[in-house]
RNA sequence: AGGCGCGUAGCUCAGGGGGAGAGCACUUGCUUGACAUGCAAGGGGUCGGCGGUUCGAAACCGCCCGCGCCUACCA
């Protein structure tokens, strides 16, 4: 039994419960079941992905809702899985490719995506095996992923659905174009940076006068496209000018001079140039003023055919740089000013976006929308922390129409057909053979898929079965809870909750807990690209998991990021190996104590059991009560006190001496060490659940695993605040001893005597009765003080709650110490009557204050006053 | 420009109308038979600033200062 080494190794044991979970099917949750559901989707992973921190708090926090659920008997469910990631996963494996000197385009469509698929065989379970590391308690049977064909088989439902209904159109509009990835992008999937750029100001003259505009832009490249220049209507110095022409510089064409109110007065000299084809606002004013639309810049981010000689077919920007050298050759550059701005930047692969018209489908958001900001205003969806619900509301209020079509291979096909022959438009749920209008064979497929968001928005429902009406779906729809950071309320959480609602008029989930984003210990975000990164499975490697799902979970506070650095983990795997001591110890005095029986007569007990006891159900009440509210940081805390100060602290020592031998309460002390430990390993566990597996089979040989354990439970009558008093003299008594002996430097080594002299008689009876193990914490020989009691002038003395503690030195300090120490002490009780005197003396407080809270004062007050004349007096 | 969050011990942070807390770091002393990844004893804070509400504010309200983040088509 006590065969434990001083020290945990993680190494071989957390492979060996990976392995037994796995075995008895612990986290298989059932279709059907008399217990009550409890779940949980995965914010599925891309497969591309490697693990990082951030999944790392993500899924530290659902398994511990998930096995905190379990064990408190909940039929509960994880449902695992990744996600295509459409552009990412293209982009990797064209990336492969290209290391091979061939391009997807040389391959073909349908080749491909073979080579996709290929991909994924082989590298795409490596992050859920990474998250098995982390002792994830996902039911992992389930896994499904959003290209499988059951949830293809949802989008395209859903797809259909959609646009039979006219929520889904397709249209000719400005987009947010990659020229890199060569796809359209949502408004979301745009990043904005700020950047140093600047205002070029260049003359527009107008034309047959020698009057001229002076136009800021930040792209000059754009002005091959330019098609007219406007002016506000109001705009006095310009009024007469409307209507007229200026020349545009460069090309030399003449383009007319509009009004329009959207043009800012005050800003720059209040003229601006349009470029329909590419600026989103300037697209909207050509349409507006029948304004012709010329493409200037391509799909691919070169100059096309349009923009003329010498730019046709070179980059972007080096065109850019032509366009400012040939506009200050011709004197048409009156200005560059510094200005800096936000270009956005494709998330993916963080190439300036392009905006780009073109065709695409959409889908009409404001229908789905209304619901699902009813569906929180109502609470039927709650976010935690609360706060995060205005940003959902601000975003909800404000949305546009979301750009569903990306132009690559990899993803959900669009299911519309074209008919070659009569053009007519299909959408429909099976493939067709032939045109439904005129018959006809010839049939082309919308080339793009789907944006990948658009099949995570069903992944609550879709990994149940849906369109199916399974048990699943009966059983764990609503899910319970989602687990997310912030930064995807507006990519997934809105989406799934419109989705959610519309096609299973339920919201996919009750409760939102929005956790914080792990930073380095400078608070800076960890990119691969600073270098700060923190590699999970090094860590794990390092420390064990258990380790750092302590840390995270000691530092997961609400409403506050975290900054995490290996110093924090390793102080952290130090209440590992702490608790794995404690039960050494444990186990050490339990050779031969059968652990599983439960029947103790409380009268049995010993002060030290009471009080653990009863300080044990207030934790479980209070560690409880955390979780249930998302208070992760709380639970780990509560239950790190509990285990460190008060169980380790006090308990292990106050419980030796009745270990010894066959001394007198020694089964009553076995029953309580094993009870309590039994119950920190529980309470433990969904932190920890490695480790705690790992003791509690040793504990708990007969037990069974301890991942479906009952979580223990507060036993009111266990709780005792006389109890905890009475412990505290003991403390008081033994911390009152060992201050004098650190105070005056004397050694650990050297046994004192002290006399104790108590203020009433219960008190001294707790002081006779707890006389031995007083004795063993302070290293002393104690005893209460009797009638012809006198304090001499050798004797060191402490005034605590109480108490009065005198300690003979038979020299080994001098009165000077002696006289230091005392005045030390008196001068913090001084500093106390001072304090309650001041409060006391107003009269409004005394009036005012509710009276226990004056009682309570008065009674200090009356105690510290009691404690200095005592400590006074004997000097 | 708007919105949100944060400012508490040297560091990282809990807390939150009634005597300032934890971990780490620091000082001193310890091979006390679970643990030196440890034990014991200590030092350390006008809780960002100024006002207000209150008998009482670190906490609630207002303003200010500093620091983050998010959203936005100002050329």
């Amino acid at each position: 039994m006590a065969d434990l080494e001083k020290q945990y190794n993680p190494e071989g044991i957390e492979e060996k419960w990976l392995a037994r979970w796995n075995e008895e099917g612990t986290f298989k949750a059932e279709d059907t079941s008399g217990k009550p559901p409890y779940s949980i989707v995965i914010p599925p992973p891309n497969v591309t992905g490697v693990l990082h921190i951030g999944h790392a708090l993500n899924h530290t926090i659902q398994d511990i809702l998930i096995r905190y659920k379990r064990m408190n008997g909940y039929n509960a469910l994880w449902m695992p899985g990744t996600d295509h990631a459409g552009i990412a996963t293209q982009n990797v494996v064209e990336r492969a490719l290209m290391e091979k000197g061939t391009k997807r385009q040389d391959l073909g469509r349908e080749e491909f995506i073979n080579r996709v698929w290929e991909w994924k065989g082989e590298y795409g379970q490596r992050i859920v095996n990474q998250l098995k590391r982390l002792g994830a308690s996902c039911d992992w049977d389930r896994e499904r992923f959003t290209m499988d064909e059951g949830l293809s088989r949802a989008v395209r439902e859903v797809f259909v659905t959609l646009y039979e209904e006219g929520l889904i159109y397709q249209g000719e509009y400005m987009i947010n174009w990659c020229p890199r990835c060569h796809t359209a992008l949502s408004d979301l999937e745009v990043e904005h940076h700020e950047k140093a750029g600047h205002l070029w100001h260049i003359r527009y003259p107008v034309d047959g006068t020698d009057r001229e505009f002076i136009i800021a832009t930040t792209r000059p490249e754009t002005l091959l496209g330019d098609t007219a220049v406007a002016v506000n209507p109001n705009d006095d110095r310009y009024k007469d000018l409307i209507g007229q022409s200026v020349i545009l510089p460069i090309k030399n064409f003449k383009i007319p001079i509009i009004a329009d109110e959207y043009v800012d007065m005050e800003f720059g000299t209040g003229a601006l140039k349009i470029t329909p084809a590419h600026d989103p606002n300037d697209f909207e004013i050509g349409k507006k003023h029948n304004l012709p639309i010329i493409k200037v810049i391509g799909d691919d981010g070169h100059m096309t055919k349009d923009a003329g000689a010498p730019y046709t077919g070179e980059d972007r920007f080096k065109a850019r740089k032509m366009i400012v050298d040939e506009l200050k050759e011709q004197g048409l550059l009156a200005n560059i000013e510094d200005h800096a701005h936000a270009v956005g930047q494709c998330y993916r692969c963080h190439n300036i976006v392009e905006p780009n018209i073109s065709k695409q489908w959409f889908v009409r958001i404001a229908p789905l929308a209304k619901p699902a900001i009813e569906a929180v205003e109502k609470g039927d969806v709650k976010f935690v922390p609360k706060s995060w619900e205005n940003l959902y509301f601000d975003w909800m209020h404000n949305i546009r129409d979301w750009c569903i079509s990306r132009q690559i291979w990899w993803g959900h096909r669009i299911p519309a057909w074209t008919c070659k022959k009569c053009g007519e438009v299909m959408v429909l749920r099976d493939d067709p053979e032939k045109c439904i209008k005129c018959g006809h064979t010839g049939l082309s497929q919308d080339p793009d898929v789907l944006d990948t968001w658009f099949s995570s928005a069903l992944w609550p429902f879709s990994t149940a079965g849906w369109p199916d009406k399974t048990d699943a779906l009966k059983t764990f729809y609503p899910t319970s809870t989602l687990v997310t950071s912030f930064d995807i309320i507006f990519f997934w959480v809105a989406r799934m909750i419109m989705m959610g609602l519309k096609f299973t008029g339920e919201v996919p989930f009750r409760e939102v807990y929005i956790h914080a984003l792990v930073r380095d210990s400078e608070g800076q975000k960890m990119s691969k690209s600073k270098g700060n990164t923190i590699d999970p499975l090094e860590i794990v490697g390092k420390f064990g998991a258990d380790s750092m799902r302590m840390t995270l979970t000691a530092l997961a506070a609400q409403g506050r990021d975290i900054k995490l650095s290996e110093e924090r983990i390793e102080g952290y795997r130090h209440f590992v190996n702490k608790l794995w001591n404690a039960s050494r110890f444990t186990l050490m005095n339990l050779e031969g104590f059968d652990t599983s029986q439960t029947n103790i007569n409380r009268d049995d007990l010993a002060l030290a059991d009471k009080w653990i006891l009863s300080r044990l159900q207030k934790t479980i009440a209070n560690v409880r009560e955390a979780l249930d509210n998302y208070k992760f940081n709380e639970a780990a805390s509560q239950i790190y006190q509990f285990t460190w100060g008060e169980f380790c602290d006090w308990y292990l020592e106050l419980v030796k001496l009745r270990l010894k031998g066959d001394e007198e309460g020694g089964t009553a002390a076995r029953h309580t060490l094993s009870h309590v430990l039994g119950a920190i390993l529980r309470m433990l566990h969904p932190v920890m659940p490695f480790v705690t597996e790992e003791l509690w089979e040793k504990l708990m040989p007969k037990a069974g695993i301890i991942a479906i354990a009952p979580y223990p439970a507060p036993d009111e009558s266990l709780i005792s605040d006389n109890i905890e008093s009475e412990i505290a003299v003991v403390m008081d008594a033994t911390v009152a001893i060992r201050n004098i002996r650190g105070e005056l430097s004397i050694k650990p080594s050297t046994e004192l005597n002290a006399i104790f002299r108590a203020s009433n008689a219960q008190t001294g009876t707790t002081l006779k009765r707890q006389a031995p193990f007083i004795n063993r914490l302070a290293n002393a020989k104690t005893k209460l003080a009797d009638e012809s009691f006198k304090k001499d002038d050798d004797m060191a003395v402490s005034v605590v709650a109480g108490v009065e503690v005198f300690v003979p030195l038979g020299g080994l300090a001098g009165s000077d110490e002696r006289r230091q120490k005392a005045e030390k002490e008196l001068a913090k009780i001084e500093k106390e009557i001072k304090f309650f005197e001041k409060k006391l003396s107003n009269k409004k407080f005394v009036e005012k204050a509710p009276a226990e809270v004056v009682k309570s004062d008065r009674a200090k007050l009356a105690e510290f006053i009691e404690q200095a004349k005592k400590l006074k007096a004997h000097f």
